[in-house]
DNA sequence: AAAATTATTATGTCTATACATAATAGACAG
DNA sequence: CTGTCTATTATGTATAGACATAATAATTTT
């Protein structure tokens, strides 16, 4: 174990024990340094680590305060479904539903501007049973080449993550209850609950894709890794 | 903007444009370093950052290489509730359904052991709508104190984020449909899709609390953050 | 040819020092 | 008492150098 990592340990120890409770100000870091008997390089990166994590908060002249708990964050990890599903020890196949070449029309939310776009809807399957519903927009301004691309094959979700650049990526969650369509496609019944990743990737201000992943619920879930320090 | 933001932003932009293609191996840190023109310390924390997220894999006497995109990850905030519905505008409240004093026969998981439980469940509301449903066990064992509480005014949640001290955080999300119980407090169908997100807090290797709380699906959404350099 | 040993090397850790800067506290003027 | 300027200070950034270590590559032994 690493000097700063046995410094974030003990750290962390006094602030989960509430030995330095909430809203706490702590030493000033060379005097900390100091008792840890450690350089105040060594003793930034420990307090480094905390301060991502949310533990405490640091501010100039002011000094570093154990944070208050409004929150729990954690680290969220969303793989390609192929890899998603192998890693689970399934079969995995993949069958491409629809695809549509179209104008601005084919987008009801507006975001993709003017730009001709490629509408593919796709299902992926683990051990042949529906688990995942792929419904995307590609913006043809962003892609051209995605035009030449049949999709019949590979998967949008990988070809695009491994062919096209991207720069930001928006995701929210949410449950739903599945429509027809959806019922069919994930053999449900109408009006089952289904997990919803809806995702929107950009490369700098240009819209890429626009993706709606829809999963029965019953065979979904997602768990946050806890983001322990190692 | 400093050294090290400008290199990270040049790094990264030569990744997303795939000018550094997948798994291409870089150049050492000290050539990068020199033709970036700063020290190697800040070259490594430029690089430090680009590997937090995932964007390129270091290996001692390997090398570092641009990593395959399999995955995304992002963080994933979830405040404390109350705080979450006063931040979006509207009036919180809150309301105990009922507490109930038992043994471990109250957690079905069989997680706690043989500790006694405290099981409370509790309802909290934005501007007087269904919020989110809390049905959650406390150990008794972790927190003595919590059976001394009522939760008539403070909410389990609350209560436990300002006082108990805990090291590790597992949570899963998922889509369910609501059960006759969930249904009636939230007032929703029975059979209509909610968001369950189900959390188990531990303190080293000691379980303190499982909760799960139920959003009605239709006002419920999680979004992650990007996670950009800024 | 395979296995074991040794050398090499790129990344990782730690230290010490200098200077920059945001934010507060204190001094001062009105 | 109020607002403005100034000084102080804790954190933040950058550098250079020494040493540690994991992992590969090269060499020697079997």
């Amino acid at each position: 174990m690493h000097a700063y990592e046995k410094v974030r340990a003990e750290m962390l120890r006094r602030i989960t024990s509430q030995v330095w409770p909430q809203g706490m100000t702590l030493p000033h870091e060379e005097v900390l340094a100091d008792e840890f008997g450690v350089a105040r390089g060594t003793m930034r990166r420990a307090m480094a680590d905390l301060t991502e994590r949310g533990l405490i908060e640091r501010k100039r002249k002011a000094g570093t305060k154990v944070a208050a708990r409004r929150a729990h964050s954690s680290t969220l990890n969303i793989p390609i479904v192929r890899v998603e599903i192998t890693d689970s020890g399934a079969q995995y196949s993949y069958k491409l539903l629809s695809r549509v070449l179209g104008g601005p029309e084919l987008d009801a939310t507006g975001r993709f501007g003017r730009s001709k776009l490629l509408h593919v809807r796709s299902i992926h399957l683990a051990d042949g049973r529906p688990y995942q519903l792929e419904d995307r927009l590609i913006s043809l301004d962003a892609v051209p080449q995605a035009d030449a691309q049949d999709f019949n094959e590979i998967s949008p979700n990988e070809w695009l993550v491994e062919k096209v650049p991207y720069s930001a990526v928006r995701t929210i969650l949410r449950a739903e209850s599945a429509d027809e369509m959806q019922a069919k496609h994930l053999k449900l019944g109408h009006g089952d609950p289904v997990f919803v990743i809806e995702r929107q990737t950009q490369l700098d201000d240009l819209p890429v894709t626009l993706v709606k992943m829809t999963h029965p619920a019953a065979s979904f879930s997602i768990a946050t890794q806890t983001s322990q320090f190692r």
